[in-house]
DNA sequence: TCAAGTGATGGGACTTGGTCTCATCAACCG
DNA sequence: CGGTTGATGAGACCAAGTCCCATCACTTGA
């Protein structure tokens, strides 16, 4: 495999999976996956800022319609309801080869701390993006976080069910946003 | 300096902090710090698991606490009232010592992004402290899920608060998840 | 047709985080 | 006083990540 081959990114994204699936991520080196893909370190690392980030690739577009997503919301709609216009704005991220490579994404994430970390910092980026976009429409500081969070939380559960059962993203993630903001909603009465 | 004298472990703490201060995190050396703590790289390595770890000490006491003030909440409470309880457990950690370290450290965490991630890891593991303690309560997990995400919240702002204005840290707990609970039953009714 | 330019890649030196093993030394103990 | 224990020092070693420069495929313009 020479020169120009093409797609080398997505090259390196599957080489990386299935040799963290294979043999697990610590004891997979970065100059491996780059020889999987026909590559080598220098490139993969020209393509990845580091080893995990390969299994991150493409949150920077989510980040930007989350924010879009709340922008674009009605003018009437409170904090609650443009968050929801967030969740179904990223839908379009969910295709179905995302679906195939999830549950083996999230077993290698899972399986290591360093990944957990950059999972956890990346859903920091998610709600921090949906703060600033609440922010921008009026909505208090502090509504905003609370807001945000219950939103990247609904993510989570949404993405979760998506992986098990499929279907279209944007209604899972309603529903799953529905439950979250009435469960909260019910915490208050519960004393 | 010769062996034997006390407090590694603190003097690594404080040299860590005073360099990546001075100096920034990412021109600080592991060698340097334990140099200034009249200490060896080998040593650094026995009292701390990575470079980062050496800002983020005393977190695993914090987890007990946090479980155990939610076991310990009254048979009657609710989640959220389990939860503060929760954050009252921890204000016996939150000394004067760490008040005064409390900017400088958080400057140098916001610096750097692996920082912020072991920030949002070890603010996911008290969330997740939280969840499994409240479970057992027999709470559900939708509904530990959603308090433990409002207890995380409420903690973050309170440490920045007391952080600024001192007092009580069980006080300034107790009000920022009052103000946290009570915002995100108002989210509600906003639509 | 060919020479210069451009952009992605290869290759290797280098620093540093982190692991591992073994030697060393101070304190404690019988 | 000799043995044990526990923390430390010392240094080899590997992999992550940075940096610089050479190289090659392809494009462009004369």
């Amino acid at each position: 495999m020479g020169r120009w081959e093409p797609d080398a990114r997505d090259r390196l994204v599957r080489a990386a999976l299935d040799l963290f699936s294979e043999q697990g991520y610590e004891n997979t080196a970065v100059a491996q996956i780059a020889e999987r893909a026909g590559l080598t370190k220098s490139t993969y690392f020209r393509h990845f800022r580091d080893k995990r980030e390969v299994l991150f690739g493409g949150q920077d577009e989510i980040l930007e319609l989350l924010a879009g997503g709340i922008a674009g919301a009605p003018a009437s709609a409170g904090a609650l309801v443009a968050v929801e216009a967030a969740l179904v704005a990223i839908a379009v991220t969910f295709t179905e080869e995302r679906r195939a490579n999830g549950p083996r994404r999230l077993a290698v994430i899972a399986s290591n701390d360093e990944l957990r970390e950059r999972d956890a910092l990346k859903m920091t980026g998610f709600a921090a993006a949906m703060v600033d976009a609440l922010k921008r429409r009026g909505v208090s500081e502090l509504g905003a976080e609370v807001a945000a969070e219950l939103g990247v939380l609904a993510l989570r559960r949404a993405y979760s069910r998506w992986l098990e059962a499929g279907g279209d993203f944007a209604e899972v993630a309603r529903r799953a946003l529905e439950e979250v903001s009435a469960t909260a909603a019910a915490l208050e009465r519960a004393e």
